[in-house]
DNA sequence: AAAAGTTCTTGCAAATTGCAAGCACTAATA
DNA sequence: TATTAGTGCTTGCAATTTGCAAGAACTTTT
């Protein structure tokens, strides 16, 4: 991988500074996706060729890694690691600002900003309670 | 500008989502620069064209604008609308995220983010200190 | 045995990027 | 005044990436 420069913005997005790394992030963290096809069926209609190389490429970063399913063997389930996690606040700034200037953003992710901002939910935790769900047996 | 869903990160994503775009916003709130060269001259190496479809697009999209230098006919200043200040929460959730998982940070960036942090600056008044003589005659 | 689900591959056209050179204009200098 | 340097932008072209469609290899379900 080049590195453009030592500033850690450049570092970053020489990393995910695409348009669809991050919504797979955000898949995994906030829709309770956590599988090829989940991603795949997501709004923005990502290609499944792009979504390979996404992959690939973030777990070679060390941002998510993949296990077999417990239930089924045929079955990849992607977890973020903690530099995965870490990507949380950098996902709430970039969906505030777009929340503000898109006129038309839904209700629902604007519940969730608010919610994450009053710390009335952890979006963490609740992504652990269903990753474990996943994974058990 | 074709939009791929609702979702705010995919609505900013669809302006913002490349390697380039935020560099420049960068260059324009944190490194004090205002024209052409002087983002030609970062240490990422921009090629010109890229540049200027760049400059372009984020004009187009609202969050910078461009006057006349009043020191240089010749020269232009681009300066950042609200909607482009906007972005300066994601900028350094960014560059937090890059410094803790870039070994390699140097430590000018690490302490502009730790004084940001404790609230020791504010990288907007100094950006507007900057503009100001600027655009003086 | 057949059908459906899952990850991933392949082929190809379109779009974007990266690089090098140069153009048109203005400002500064000799 | 003539020359040089600075500034924003354009052009041409090769390399890379993206987007789209189809399908392969494998597992699970029916």
């Amino acid at each position: 991988m080049k590195k453009r420069s030592d500033c850690p913005l450049s570092f970053s997005l020489d990393i995910f500074g695409d348009k669809w790394s991050l919504l797979i992030i955000r898949d995994i963290i906030m829709m309770g996706k956590f599988s090829f096809v989940d991603f795949s069926k997501s709004a923005e209609k990502i290609a499944s060729n792009i979504l390979v190389s996404r992959l690939e490429l973030l777990e070679k970063e060390g941002i998510i890694y993949k296990q077999v399913s417990p239930k089924n063997k045929s079955k990849f389930i992607y977890s973020l690691t903690q530099k995965g996690i870490d990507l949380q606040p950098v996902l709430i700034e970039i969906m505030k600002w777009g929340a503000k200037y898109n006129p038309k953003t839904p209700d629902q992710p604007k519940k969730v900003i608010e919610k994450y901002e009053n710390n009335e939910t952890s979006l963490y935790n609740e992504y652990l309670k269903r990753q474990e769900e996943v994974l058990e047996k």
